[in-house]
DNA sequence: CGATTTCTATTACAGTCGTTATAGTAACTG
DNA sequence: CAGTTACTATAACGACTGTAATAGAAATCG
């Protein structure tokens, strides 16, 4: 054995790439102006992705990781709890391209389910292991759907008011059913 | 003036066009094999529609156009209704190829608002307009984003129970909602 | 019919794609 | 220091890309 294979310069490379994306997009992806933006050749990235295939899986990866860190960063560092938490930091302007390369991720992901499985298997799966103050799967589902499809509407049309406002009405409902079913003593107040 | 052109052949040509993005996907979509697909040559695209990108974006039109219809059709033949009707059409197993590619398309026109932005302006839109059984514009948005949101869960996971029975808990709770909002008299119950 | 315009088909072009081969440099082990 | 392996850089290859040029067939008009 000799000079051991340097993970961190891989990693670095991976990281490049996903800002690149967040630029870029991901869809048309080109190895030749990737390389060039993060200072290196395309031989480079395949020496030490394989393929562009590989590398592409391992971008997107490296999105879902990004997006679980940044949840939980959300999670913690908010002072609203749960869902609002989440949403108060997904609704933020600043998050608008990573949030479009994350769909555009899911719709690549969606085609292509044999080469990114991963990206797949954890999308859904990554959230539901969070608590995100949602008792039961049921409610994880819902929470999750929500703010994706809330999402995918103030991505497309930047109506914040409107969106807001579903956002605001359904965090009500939600809470209010979660509250009448986990004391079960006030479901239905004594009158 | 002589030989009037002919718009029937250039829908022939976009409807061949969608059905082949529905199985092959979109995002890297070619011109020859599109075109040997369709009976025809590369060119031949080019005359009737300018430019790969045109034919991308009447493509796009013609994913929105068709997901409208097939939603009026659902709401006008499924004994369900609202919110019901539309989750039981779109989470029939047979409806995923053409969600997968809408949701591929939904990625494509995030990622460039500027070419596609007739499909961003109507993919919310062309479902606010339309009744749904919902009567305010916020009821409207929550509808269809719970809709995409776990349609995108259920076609990630294919987790049909788990995203089933969110969508009846969330359309419970919606309902409750709409029956305590539209009839005032009955929101508090006597007793 | 003759003129004119659209549609179809063939060929070709310049550019870019992912990938490979090759050589050289850097970093570790014995 | 010698040997071995990983990394980087350059050049090149064949395949494929969108598109243009061109010519022929089809269809409608005066």
């Amino acid at each position: 054995m000799a000079r051991p294979i340097d993970h961190a310069r891989r990693q670095e490379l991976l990281d490049g790439a996903v800002d690149y994306a967040v630029a870029h997009g991901v869809a048309d992806l080109s190895l030749r102006p990737l390389a060039e933006a993060l200072g290196t050749q395309a031989p480079v990235l395949l020496h030490h992705f394989g393929s562009k295939e590989q590398l592409l899986a391992a971008m997107l990866n490296g999105v879902r990781d990004r997006l679980r860190a940044l949840g939980r960063d959300a999670e913690a560092t908010s002072p609203r709890s749960g869902l609002g938490a989440v949403w108060a930091w997904a609704s933020d302007p600043a998050q608008a391209p990573f949030l479009r390369l994350f769909f555009e991720c899911y719709g690549l992901a969606l085609r292509h389910p044999d080469r990114y499985r991963e990206f797949l298997d954890a999308v859904v799966q990554d959230w539901l292991d969070q608590p995100m103050a949602a008792i039961d799967d049921t409610s994880a589902t819902i929470a999750i759907a929500v703010i994706r499809g809330l999402l995918l509407d103030l991505l497309a049309t930047g109506d914040h008011a409107r969106v807001d406002a579903a956002m605001t009405r359904i965090t009500t409902l939600l809470r209010a059913h979660a509250d009448a079913t986990t004391t079960p003593e006030v479901q239905r107040p004594r009158h």
